[in-house]
Formats: structure tokens, C-alpha cells, sequence
DNA sequence: TATTGTTATACTCTATAACTATA
DNA sequence: TATAGTTATAGAGTATAACAATA
């Protein structure tokens, strides 16, 4: 079902390669093409499905998908976290994670404690039925997700890990620097 | 609340440290676990930044993401689609393929072609403006991110496109099961 | 009666701008 | 003056519902 048509459409875009050396294969740099409209479908597709939706009402979160993300975030840090540094996890801006927390906060799922150090400043929390909740979240989504992977060879899985781990530090680097570059310096 | 997987190793706190790896199985699914947030803000960086507006409007597109992406579609198919076919491809609902492609169509960068054998379809094209206009922006954002993966070893980027095209086909397929056994059925 | 697409409308997510309070 | 966060507002992107035309 996969149509993985041979695809000969790059072949009229002019190899302007970054000169360093000729590609080392076309056909390699027509399937680099690929990957972003991939991690684009992807994720839509997971959007328009709401599996996380689902994993959020299974686990008994009246939460949208922003919320359990805030959620999510506290516990991978393991520690307390700002808003700056949340919004930065979730690569969304300030005012959205201050909005996020509030309606958390109003469900008893995180507190705010004050920085000793800066009065400027206040770290978000997670309560304990904050944490419940996103344990059991994540035991819902973890369930589906491993059906997924169930019958992936180990190395697939490890070197899925591995890749993507390293793509989405890659490209956030070098899209931090773009942004440093000036707001309308154009990609390349 | 439904039956779940029995999982074990997530309900405490995962990323104690990598280094220490006694159990495999129990570091693997919680590992595991990180794939989705990482394909989640690997999406939210490359909306944020807005590589992909950049690289249009250096193709000299006025056009937003939504429009690009039915031209992408089109480009990469190689051939006329349905307007069904390309909200599939995109993973979005119907009437929103339909109203990108009106305005893609104003601008002539595609027209519509009837297809002879069921008066319902209008098949969509790309024109030769539209052609153009593609491999310009395709172009542009390859530069881009070849750029990103120009460290990489020949076969972790091989490997990558690999993974990541198998990981789209296998939760698409997987999703698309999801939202056949009902609309309310809970993950698994 | 089922399928393809369209029109009209509403909602979710996220950004920008202007402001407050510390530093 | 610069930084962390908040309030208020705006916009992009996408979905749902009701409908039309053809099969």
C-alpha cells in the first residue's frame, strides 16, 4: 500500500548543493526531500486522531493537549522547571505556558513555588495527583505506542531512538542560530 | 481503565541515567516513551520558526503552509490527484484541501482537470507556473536541511529516512484502524 | 442509498504587543 | 536598562455540520 513511487521528481532541481561536493547521490538527496513532509504527516496524523486526546480522557485528564504537554514536560525533568524553561521544552512561546499552568494549577495537578533567589521568577511543580496523572497518562500512551513498535527488530528501535534524538537536537540548534541571524535571514 | 499493557517500569521516574543499563527491556520502553515528544517539537520548531514560510517566500510564494504543502503533494505524486487523495496524503479533512486549492488555483498554479469516468471528481494539476513554483521552494528548503544532516554518516541519515518512513506508514496504518473500531475507542 | 466535494461556521492552538515586577 | 512573567488580543490552521451533485 505504501505508494513508494521511484519518485523521479528531483531531477529537474538544479543541485545548488552547499558546493562542498557534489551529492553524494541524487538519489539520496531526492529521499532527504522526504523527511520533512514525513515528520509532517506524522504529526498531523497524530493530531487528527487524538490519540493523546484519548490517552488523556483514559487516564481521567479533563485536559487539553497544551495542558498534559506542561504536564508531560515537569515529569521528564523530574524537577521543578520555570516557565521559560517549559515554553523552551515545547518550543512554544512565554504567554502560552503562563496560560497552561494556570488552568493546571486551578486543578490542583501543579503548584508554584518561589526562587529563593530571584522574586522575579516561579517554579512550577507538580503536585501529587499532578504526578499520578501524568503517570497514568503515560502508561496509556506508552501502551499504544509499543503495539506500534511491537514487531520493529531491536536495532530498528534502538537506532530510531538514537536518529531521531540527534535530528530534533540538530535542527532546534540550527534553527536558534537562524533565529540569531536576524528574523529575515533567509533559510540556508 | 481499559485494559493496558502491563508496564511496570513507567510509573516511577524514568531518565535515572543511561549510562547503567541492567535492563534493557525496562530503559527501552522507557526510552520509548520519548519518540512522540521529540516528534512533537521537532514539528513545533519547524512551525515556529517558520523555515518553511521562509523558504516560499524565497520561492517568491505568497503562500501560506497549507497551500505549499497541496503543491508539495501534487509535486510529489508526480501526477493529477483527487481532492480526497491529497487531504489524505496530508492527513487533514476535505474541506480544507478544497478552499487551498481554490486559492491555489487563482493564483494559476493549478487548474482543475475533469475525470472522464465519475463527473463527481475534479482531478487537480499542476500547471506549469505551479511546477515551478515547487521545485523553487523544494530547492530552497532542501538547501536547508541538507545542511542539518551534512555531518551525519552516509548510514545513520540512510537509516533514518528508513525508520522514519516505516515509523509513518506503521502509525498511520495503525491510526487508521484506530478510527475504524469507533470513534470512542480508547488506545491500546 | 453511498460517495465526492463544497459552503458555512466554530474551535484549538499559538503568536504578538503592551504591561508589571523585580533585578 | 534588562529580564521573567502576565494580560489582552489577534491570527493561522483545521475540524464539524449541512448540503449538492453524481453514482
Amino acid at each position: 500500500m505504501t505508494a513508494k513511487t521511484p519518485d523521479p521528481a528531483e531531477a529537474s532541481v538544479p543541485s545548488s548543493g552547499p558546493s562542498s561536493a557534489p551529492a553524494p547521490a541524487d538519489d539520496q538527496h531526492a529521499e532527504l526531500l522526504a523527511v520533512l513532509p514525513r515528520i509532517t504527516r506524522l504529526s498531523a496524523a497524530l493530531t487528527r486522531s487524538r490519540v493523546t486526546d484519548r490517552a488523556a480522557e483514559a487516564a481521567g485528564l479533563a485536559l487539553d493537549r497544551p495542558a498534559v504537554g506542561v504536564l508531560i514536560s515537569l515529569r521528564t525533568a523530574g524537577t521543578p522547571l520555570r516557565i521559560g524553561e517549559i515554553a523552551e521544552r515545547m518550543q512554544v512561546v512565554g504567554p502560552h505556558v503562563t496560560r497552561q499552568v494556570q488552568a493546571l494549577e486551578k486543578r490542583g495537578l501543579v503548584r508554584r513555588v518561589a526562587d529563593p533567589h530571584d522574586r522575579r521568577v516561579s517554579l512550577i511543580e507538580l503536585t501529587g495527583p499532578g504526578t499520578d496523572a501524568a503517570n497514568r497518562y503515560v502508561t496509556s500512551v506508552l501502551g499504544w505506542f509499543s503495539g506500534v513498535l511491537a514487531d520493529w527488530p531491536d536495532q530498528d528501535r534502538e537506532d530510531l531512538i538514537r536518529l531521531l534524538t540527534r535530528l530534533t537536537d540538530d535542527v532546534t540548534a540550527r534553527l536558534a542560530r537562524l533565529e540569531e541571524d536576524g528574523p529575515d535571514a533567509p533559510p540556508r
